[in-house]
DNA sequence: ATATACTATATGTAAATTACATATATATGT
DNA sequence: ACATATATATGTAATTTACATATAGTATAT
């Protein structure tokens, strides 16, 4: 969470004006890891994500519901409807092989952007590391 | 610049559908690192992003433009126009103690980023670590 | 029995962000 | 004169995210 350093406060620096801990483009390949684990459902994905090391607590159930259709338009996933156990009955995915693929092609993306954050990182400690505030 | 792995190619996976190269919310931070080290004007700075390891050459004019613009407007750069030298006008852009908080603000969020997928990565890699394709 | 909370999925719309196209103007090289 | 490089700027579409809200089944407590 944005404890908002005293510099920060100091400039009244909001939290959305540079986001940390929200998953930017980065909830479409949780969930093709997830599946690629476990056929699973909306809800109980939700609260995989949440606990995924996130700040911003709970995700946006409507990225993820729509998220999961998008997948599902592309053939990524396939669902069915799960009215077996209680509560109300639940939209199951699983994955499929081009699922995969795009799972792996995510991968080799999020590598990169690793990269690029190591890269502006190193250079950024380069010049500030001594300065506490 | 998204090779595009045999398994990417054979599920015709396109690389928008997994943004690499691509500087999401990035562009903002950058500009202030570099303005943290030498006040500079839009074209230039362009340049140095697009030096930046970024794989899609050329970041959008009008991001950085307007970016410029939006920082100005928060006080955290000021500018002004300068006629010497060759060539067109210049505006360049000085940051201000606001912007340095905020680039700082920024460098926070962008360490959390940066845990983030690399605990995506370890996860992944945990799981596919000999898939080759 | 019924009120409340939890589980589960879904949609509508606004706001924010990015992408692409294009306009304008100065200077330089041929 | 013309093409090219430098430099800034705006208009608008498309994409992505955020916030609000709707609907409904089940469980638990009073």
């Amino acid at each position: 969470m944005f404890e908002g350093s005293p510099l920060a406060k100091k400039y009244k620096i909001k939290e959305c004006e540079c986001p940390s801990g929200k998953m930017t483009r980065f909830v479409e390949p949780c969930l093709l890891f997830f599946l690629s684990q476990n056929s699973s459902y909306g809800y109980e994905l939700m609260e995989q994500l949440s606990n995924f090391g996130f700040q911003k607590a709970k995700p946006d159930p409507a990225m993820v519901y729509r998220t999961l259709r998008h997948l599902e338009k592309e053939k990524c996933v396939l669902s069915k409807w799960d009215t077996k156990g209680t509560g109300p009955a639940k939209r199951t995915y699983e994955i499929t092989q081009k699922g995969l693929a795009l799972l792996h092609a995510w991968a080799e993306g999020i590598v990169i952007r690793k990269q690029v954050l190591e890269k502006f990182l190193k250079q950024y400690k380069q010049c500030f590391k001594q300065v506490k505030r």
